[in-house]
DNA sequence: GAACTGTTTCTTTTT
DNA sequence: GAAACAGTTC
């Protein structure tokens, strides 16, 4: 597949692509890049190991181009290896490519493995990183362009809606009928369609309080402005603004990024697009890469027409599939297969794989969380035993309260784990409080900040006071701040109020001077020290109160990796992400969300029921459509899976804190039967655990309904077989053990009967019990047999 | 104005 | 089951 010839005729091919774009300094570009290709790509190690497919993608550098990249085929290394290629046949610096992705974690992925190809060749991949960080980045150097100043806020979904609970309420509308939470979506959808209030559609105003939707949205602008703030859509739009405004701007972009790269193309909404086309529409040098299978963010208004459309906008664009998979083994990749053929909006790819080993996909039904956590966590350890890192092991589950449950279980056990994108470090209330002090100290107009902090710690401003003050700010145009000083001056404050706000107004004074003399990290220790924040967590004897005090320093001494105020905040506005991949071996659990783009040897999907996979709510909300995209989601959680992957239903689960019966879910329905088997580690399938328990009605309700019925099907004959193959293999000892059994060795348990030793671990020993599933048990408790 | 108590709502997923 | 909210008392 390497053969010299296919690289020879492909590389001739870009070059003809390159020769027929319009204009001439690029052909004599194209010509040196030429010269460059031949005396560094004829031998060059970097594509090393590409299939044909991955070739081509890697060298069509010129004019449009569209990858279409299933699951596993490489999709990655394409990306990276093409930025190499265009970087080493000197078509372009790091610094004159745009690549743009979707997440955080994916900029930095793509920026490491880049790097280790090209090393700092060319300078740095300065213009690597998420659509809104690139665009935040363009808009701090021209922001008076838009109304803004250069020390803009990006204000995050939680000041989102109470800015515009304060909105509602100003016009005299009931929150709770037509809650804030609801326009913020609206808004959120308007702006991924690129709409500013003029044009949403007059239907769409009806969505909100009658018809006042659009008003709204038009006073939530105007506030943003004046509190020099930008929401994240914001950050697109004003972006596109700033180039359809100013010609000269957008050429001097255009100008600059010769080449632009889009990962997961699928995800794209019609602002993105805009913004795309805005800055490619000159030399049309854009590779797109994209999975319809894996569009997975329809709610954020991502549109998969986009990919669709590529083709027509660019009618000369070149597509290629990408379709032969290296990651799965046949059985997850044929569950996957089946499971997304469900689908009637797609593409259509067939993914293949020579892969011919491997375990079949499991399905396991359990009682209830707890059970399915233990089921879970008792797999981890004898994969451990048998030598599977933690950190090649993964759970993904559908949403974040399901993480709890193996928390816990991993807490009790001693387990390691870590969690990615749980409940968020800077989401926490201490960490914004934090934050809010040190935005405030940055742009002292940020009202959103200074209502945050004004009363925390306690300063005697309550409500009352609080609302005085803000409707005083609002008649004179202007902001919290500057209001409460001037009240002061004219001594029109009394009582407790009076006496805080004097102080605060005269702490932030001395801040904001101190600022200028000591490094940012001295002056979050002075403030957090000097406002009594850190003296009301002392004194506050709740349990979280000592994680609080540790989280804040945690935060201060994450600063230290910031040269100044700005770059931190900055970061923490658009990344609310700490970078934790370095710690070391343990087990990974996150949603399937984050799940995309990663993969692992083994991969648990637990929780697949109706009611928590495909969530209920989205299927309420968006229909058909939803369900197709939780499907995808199935797609993506199996598709992360190498070698084994297991998916697990509960019977019963806590749903909003109330127990709830629940049925297998129908994706469930949907796995094939050949790739697939129904398994139970604990005889569940067919008998009640806990005869005569109250619980039993429940169950019984919940397991004989048509999901269990669907589910029972898959399990054959012997519905007792082990989870896990027996298969002897030796294990590295070193704890210290007071028995003298063997792994393979048959033995009798007095309450599960004959089984084999699977696992020694000191005197713990795993057991594949013939009729009783696997079990963990002390050696004392079992017999030769 | 703060502290306490009972009630309600809520969680999808991320920049 | 938690967190946000409303209503009550000090």
């Amino acid at each position: 597949m390497n053969k010299p010839g296919a690289i020879v005729h492909i590389l001739f091919y870009t070059n003809q692509m390159g020769e027929t774009s319009e204009n001439q300094n690029k052909l004599s570009l194209s010509q040196r890049a030429m010269a460059g290709i031949n005396s560094t790509q004829a031998n060059a190690p970097f594509l090393k190991g590409l299939n044909d497919k991955q070739l081509e993608a890697v060298n069509a550098l010129d004019g449009p181009v569209l990858v279409l990249a299933g699951a596993g085929t490489g999709k990655t290394r394409v990306l990276t290896t093409r930025l190499a290629n265009l970087v080493f046949s000197r078509r372009a610096f790091p610094s004159q490519i745009l690549t743009v992705t979707f997440t955080n974690k994916a900029a930095r992925e793509m920026r490491e493995r880049t790097e280790n190809l090209i090393g700092h060749e060319g300078g740095a991949l300065s213009w690597l990183g998420t659509f809104h960080s690139l665009s935040a980045k363009i808009l701090r150097m021209h922001a008076e362009m838009v109304g803004l100043k250069p020390t803009f806020t990006i204000i995050d979904t939680d000041d989102q809606i109470r800015l515009l609970k304060q909105i509602i309420e100003a016009h005299n509308i009931d929150p709770k009928r037509h809650s804030p939470r609801y326009l913020a979506s609206l808004i959120d959808g308007w702006k991924n369609r690129a709409l500013k209030p003029d044009a949403v559609p007059k239907g769409d105003a009806f969505l909100f309080a009658e018809g006042k939707g659009i008003e709204l949205y038009a006073e939530y602008q105007n506030r943003l402005k004046t509190l020099n703030c930008a929401d994240f859509g914001d950050l697109l739009l004003l972006c596109i603004d700033l180039f359809q405004n100013n010609p000269d701007i957008l050429r001097q972009y255009q100008n600059k990024f010769r080449y632009i790269l889009v990962d997961e193309y699928q995800d794209t909404n019609i602002a993105q697009y805009l913004w795309l086309r805005l800055l490619a529409m000159a030399h049309k040098n854009l590779c797109v890469v994209g999975d319809d299978d894996q569009s997975i963010y329809g709610w954020r208004g991502a549109e998969v027409e986009n990919i669709l459309r590529f083709e027509k906008d660019f009618p000369n664009a070149k597509v290629i599939r990408l379709e032969r998979n290296y990651r799965s083994t046949r059985h997850i990749l044929g569950a996957a297969s089946k499971i997304i053929a469900t689908n009637s909006e797609r593409l259509g790819k067939t993914l293949w794989t020579d892969d011919e080993h491997g375990e079949t996909v499991k399905v396991r039904g359990v009682w209830d969380g707890e059970a399915e956590a233990r089921l879970i966590s008792d797999d981890i350890e004898s994969l451990r035993a048998q030598g599977v890192n933690y950190q090649d092991m993964a759970i993904l589950v559908r949403a974040s309260w399901q993480m709890r449950a193996f928390e816990d279980r991993f807490m009790m056990i001693g387990v390691p784990y870590k969690v990615i994108g749980g409940p968020r470090f800077f989401e926490r209330a201490e960490i914004r409080d934090a934050i809010a002090y040190l935005r405030l100290i940055r742009s002292p107009d940020d009202d959103l900040a200074y209502e945050r902090v004004v009363n925390q710690p306690k300063r005697g401003v309550g409500d009352t006071s609080l609302k005085k003050i803000m409707v005083a700010a609002r008649e004179n145009g202007v902001s919290l701040g500057l209001m409460v000083e001037t009240l002061l001056d004219k001594d029109a404050l009394k009582g407790p109020a009076k006496n805080g706000l004097l102080r605060f107004s005269e702490s932030l004074k001395v801040w904001r001077k101190k600022r200028e003399e000591i490094s940012h990290i001295e002056l979050a220790e002075l403030i957090l020290d000097e406002s009594g924040y850190t003296d009301m967590l002392k004194a506050d004897k709740t349990p979280q109160a000592q994680t609080r005090l540790e989280n804040l320093q945690e935060l201060v001494r994450s600063m230290a990796q910031f040269d100044n105020l700005e770059t931190f905040l900055e970061h923490i506005e658009l990344v609310m992400d700490m970078d934790n991949s370095s710690d070391g071996d343990a087990v990974n659990i996150m949603t399937l969300h984050g799940a995309k783009g990663l993969e692992w040897n083994v991969v648990f999907l637990p929780g697949w029921e109706e009611e928590v996979f495909p969530s209920p709510k989205s299927i309420n909300e968006g229909g058909l459509k939803s369900l197709e995209e939780e499907r995808r989601l199935a797609y993506v959680g199996i598709t992360r899976a190498r070698e084994i992957c297991r998916i697990s239903f509960a019977a019963n689960r806590q749903i909003f804190g109330k127990w709830q019966s629940v049925l297998p879910s129908r994706f469930i329905d949907e796995l094939p039967e050949d790739h697939v088997e129904a398994v139970s580690d604990t005889g569940y399938f067919n008998r009640p655990a806990f005869g005569g328990s109250s619980n039993l009605d429940a169950y019984e309700q919940g397991t004989r309904g048509a999901g269990f019925m669907r589910a029972q099907t898959f399990a054959h004959e012997n519905k007792y077989r082990p989870a896990i193959d027996v298969k002897p293999r030796t294990v590295f000892e070193t704890k210290s053990r007071s028995h003298d059994f063997e792994i393979g060795q048959r033995i009798f348990h007095d309450k599960f009967g004959y089984g084999r030793i699977r696992v020694i671990d000191g005197d713990k020993v795993e057991i594949a019990f013939e009729k009783a599933g696997v079990k963990k048990l002390i050696a004392s408790f079992i017999k030769p047999a």
